[in-house]
DNA sequence: CTTGACCTTGGATACAACTCCAAGGTTTAT
DNA sequence: ATAAACCTTGGAGTTGTATCCAAGGTCAAG
């Protein structure tokens, strides 16, 4: 039996949290004092817990009260719902690593072709390339062209501007 | 000159988007008419490329306008200012790609796990791994054991189970 | 001169997952 | 008996990126 928050303490998340999860239907408590205080069972630990876990690997919550609704009524479901709720969720985070693959190329290409010294940035390849490049910093018609020309070009007065910078 | 809709149209955003810009300070027009309507010119057009060209390759828009700062004021930065802010982005991207990377990897064990088959999900691995492994979701501490026993067993009782699924 | 397409503004709404706050009640330790 | 630490509720705020709406003004065509 836990109060709030000796729940929270021993999960390692807010009262708040808690509050927001009953708020929204993933983990009510299984009893309240005469005075109001929630109280937790065990039972009650465990499901969050389950809440925690199913989060730590990518899970929101609507998805997390879904798989809640079936593993409290394990009977009615098939594996088939359960894999295909873990396979929607997998095709979606490789959708997300895509996209972010995507900018990690560009960015890198963006970087590499930049000299990062001191001089002026009047002629840095990154300004020059997002004022002008569409289709070298987006990968998306694959030309394999290989015309990194373009990025392999670094700043051009590498000769002292001296430039004070503020920031 | 574009009227707003015509920008819109050319650059494929909502005109909401080029008031909602307009309003955070990342794109104004360059004049109005007489009635009040928003007139953009080339050059505005070629910011909004610029924002554009930037949103692809995953900076936020407060980061966007930082670099729009600079683009105004080149002269007064280094490239090292603005190769500063790609390599932050990348290192930002990159973290967020671990995580992903670990949740798809997660996934996969758990999908891996279950022979998603039409039985009843009683003894279904993904929700046994949600009730009680921490350690086997979450790879973070890497124990090296190839203890996945735990996750190439598969749903139990494979005999028909003839449960009439309703979702 | 009316219809329809366009434009204006300010403000509301949306998503996710919290986080914080104020005003007040309860419990525990001294 | 009183202070500290806990708890309650309802509601507002955060971050990011828009999207939608209502009420009204403008413009071109027929």
């Amino acid at each position: 039996m836990y109060r709030i928050g000796e729940l929270a303490q021993l999960c390692e998340v807010r009262t708040d949290t808690l509050r927001f999860y009953e708020k929204h239907g993933l983990l009510s408590p299984s009893s309240r004092t005469d005075s109001g205080y929630r109280i937790y069972t065990e039972a009650d630990a465990e499901r969050l817990r389950f809440i925690l876990r199913a989060k730590a690997v990518g899970f929101t919550l609507a998805e997390i009260a879904e798989l809640l609704s079936i593993e409290l009524d394990k009977s009615n479901w098939a594996c088939a719902d359960v894999k295909g709720l873990v396979d929607d969720k997998l095709a979606n985070v490789e959708a997300k690593i895509a996209e972010l693959n995507h900018f990690q190329l560009s960015l890198q290409r963006l970087s590499q072709a930049c000299c990062g010294g001191p001089e002026s940035a009047e002629h840095c390849s990154i300004l020059e390339a997002l004022e002008s490049s569409t289709e070298n910093i987006r990968c998306e018609n694959h030309s394999h062209t290989h015309d990194d020309a373009q990025f392999t070009k670094t700043c051009q007065d590498k000769s002292a501007v001296k430039n004070t910078q503020e920031k």
